[in-house]
DNA sequence: CTACGTGCTGTTACAACGTAACAAGTTCGC
DNA sequence: GCGAACTTGTTACGTTGTAACAGCACGTAG
């Protein structure tokens, strides 16, 4: 399932930096990252795909028990902060991997088949989402959109 | 623009309409609109906004209890039947309001204020979609896309 | 008429996802 | 020390969705 990292067309993100860069969002932004907000935040930059927040109950739990109240309070911190998202239609969380501009739309191109999760930007996406408010009167907030398919690995896997 | 015809504003959905739509597909596609799915089909139909699925519990339950899983497997059906579509970030189920174009994206705009879903197809927002996944060598499946802000009513209600 | 397959619904129980309310520990400044 | 703000623990509960199996309706073959 794990399949060979031919990753090229995006950093392999490795945990590590990531978790170094969380860190440094949290102090620039006056949020403690504690110990169990690192722990949350370590578990989901080190897993291949998007974990559910009973996935992290279970993992954080190994030595002593965290009750998932703890874990959603963490998700919520680091969501408000910008360090992850929340995947709505998989109800499963994953670290943010890049800068967000502001003015962007983001996309997350969800795959149906093994679960890993590509978040992307693009400003065409951003042109059409915006036209198409607009011609609604509507004004979007978040400018966030999941869309479910499948991934670049898993076409190239199984053909069809 | 978005709009294939003179669909420009939320007009009042016409229940009894959508509902005769409904069984009509229903028919063409071999699909039995029994007395369960029309209840269920006319409550989505009749309500100003998505409903959950236990919100049609309580609402078909008035006279004779009906079982949560039975309200599911009546959504399945229907979404299936592409009567009615999910609105994932909700947890919410609404009837389709028109003609989908099977190479088209559709957006809902999900206004955060009153709760009013809005269904669009944008061919702008299609080709920006599409590019996008192209670009990550992805594959959409659905392309349908939720985004959550504020609709034109509630804008000119209270501005801000 | 009987038997059987298929499709729809009922019943029960349960799993997965998420939150409220309150207590207790920590940090920090005074 | 002492209180304020923040973080986490504990318990219990609410919401959303499903599994497994039984009954019923209907058409069809024997
Ligand atoms: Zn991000
Ligand atoms: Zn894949
Ligand atoms: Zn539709
Ligand atoms: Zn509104």
């Amino acid at each position: 399932m794990a399949g060979p990292s031919h990753d090229h067309h995006h950093h392999p993100s490795p945990p590590e930096a990531l978790i170094r860069q969380a860190e440094e969002a949290c102090r620039a932004q006056g949020v403690q990252f504690t110990p169990l907000r690192r722990r949350v935040f370590e578990e989901l930059a080190r897993s291949r795909e998007p974990l559910g927040a009973y996935d992290l109950v279970e993992r954080l739990g190994r030595e002593r028990r965290i009750a998932p109240i703890s874990v959603y309070r963490v998700l919520d911190v680091l969501i408000e902060a910008g360090l992850i998202h929340r995947i709505a239609t998989r109800n499963t969380y994953l670290p943010c991997h890049h800068a967000h501009d502001p003015h962007g739309a983001t996309v997350f191109l969800v795959c149906t088949s093994c679960g890993v999760v590509d978040e992307v930007c693009s400003p065409d996406l951003t042109r059409g989402l915006d036209g198409t408010a607009a011609a609604a009167g509507f004004r979007p907030g978040g400018r966030a959109v999941e869309v479910e398919g499948e991934c670049a690995s898993c076409r190239t896997a199984a053909p069809g």
